[in-house]
DNA sequence: TATATCTATTTGTATAGTCAAAAGCGGATC
DNA sequence: GATCCGCTTTTGACTATACAAATAGATATA
């Protein structure tokens, strides 16, 4: 018999996961919870404790207990929002959109992405230039079928990343980090000679088992890292604190 | 006022931490804790649940509660321990050291290292040899102030990464990706033309502030990836399932 | 000897409450 | 209007207790 924390535990991450619930959004409270499964405040609470070690819910006395909003998993990447990371480091950022068309998937690459052939796509190719220079170029696919709203957006105010992470509340994500050199397209849009060793990051993302997107980003190898400082495992207990 | 569990919990880690209790052994029986630190046994669970969470403890119904084995962490590299992953994945591994010789560490890579000029440290290069094929070149530096016990280590039974697994038991570490050219040294080793793209990862860890090891790690770009599936924040209510 | 059963220990889940701390809200006062 | 005060809601920490589930180790049985 699955224990009714867990129950309660999965029924909230599934509303979240879904989408049905969106950040911002108010989850039931404790009272309210405890009324719906018939059991004690306890065993509500510590369902919503380990809803917030899981980064789907944040609480405040009072107020109540809220979806979380979406945050990048910081422990595999520094580098989903390109924009983001820059500014904070003081850089300036912007980026352009080089291409932008829908197509259809065809079946190479749908084996590929382990999605369905013949789905409507929304190819993008996009330079980001961080201090003047070209850093990143990021060619990704986005899943027409299950972001509908990208169809008609231009990305000219957001990047796509950060576009998406608006539009998709949560989603699990495969990362996938290589070492090649520039092709000749690569070479000259990042200004660097063909056969340069760039750092290449792909990244594919699902929301409950549907494909959201598929992401390439070539940054030049002398010019991006990736780097994190970690414990053996998230600290939790401190996490908690203000 | 800092709450009961929390001391409960920092207190342990502590202990942990510093190594002060070693992978496998005993932690207090709730019961205990519960007379060490009177106050009731639910408080108690909540701080061993914490650290279970953490990763630092495991436990079970009538033996208690232990120090966990150290894991490298998975949430950023699977490949700490290259002998572990390439058996796992079914491929023959094998290790060769290279060089190892002690010296002190000068001032200009103590300083890159944060480290103190001057320390004795072991300095070893190791060439990783999966299914038959040069796939990593290990290059590292161990404190011989924190590990002693390398000094007499000829890590001809199990690279240095596994078996300084075996003697520090936890640690804090900083981890960097980078894309380089292979250098002729490289180049001659991993049996790659100079030039071709490398992925290199870099760690350092420390424990307690005392740093334990540096470690370059340079594979062939076209022969090895990082990869790893990530929710936006580690499940935890699931983790704890058997 | 090998196997099944019992028992004691230790953790796992849950209850039904108490008291505390944070913070939004309204009202009284200046 | 602005400021302070107290009320109320909601989460946070904790207690004392209960029963359940797992299982190591002892005991009984075939």
């Amino acid at each position: 018999m699955e224990p009714i924390y867990l129950r309660i535990f999965t029924d909230i991450e599934a509303k979240i996961l879904s989408g049905d619930w969106r950040p911002g959004d108010r989850v039931p409270r404790e009272h309210d919870l405890v009324n719906d499964y018939g059991c004690s405040r306890m065993t509500v609470s510590k369902a919503l404790t380990a809803l917030v070690d899981r980064g789907l819910v944040v609480r405040k006395r009072k107020t109540g207990s809220f979806v979380a909003s979406p945050q990048i998993d910081r422990t595999v990447m520094d580098i989903q929002d390109i924009g983001t990371e820059a500014t904070l480091a003081g850089y300036e950022h912007r980026h352009q959109i080089l291409t932008r068309r829908i197509e259809t998937l065809d079946p190479v690459e749908a084996a590929r992405l382990d999605s369905t052939s013949g789905a409507e796509i929304l190819r993008i190719q996009c330079l980001h230039i961080v201090d003047g220079r070209p850093t990143a170029i990021e060619r990704r696919i986005i899943l027409l079928d299950t972001v509908p709203l990208a169809r008609n957006e231009s990305f000219a105010a957001a990047p796509p990343a950060k576009w998406l992470l608006s539009q998709v509340p949560w989603s699990k994500a495969k990362h996938v980090i290589r070492a090649v050199s520039a092709d000749a397209a690569t070479a000259r849009i990042l200004e660097i000679d063909r056969g340069e060793p760039c750092l290449t990051l792909t990244r594919q993302t699902w929301q409950n088992d549907r494909m959201v997107t598929y992401v390439e980003i070539t940054h030049p190898g002398d010019r991006f890292q990736f780097a994190g400082i970690f414990h053996p495992a998230e600290k939790r207990a401190s996490r908690r604190q203000p």
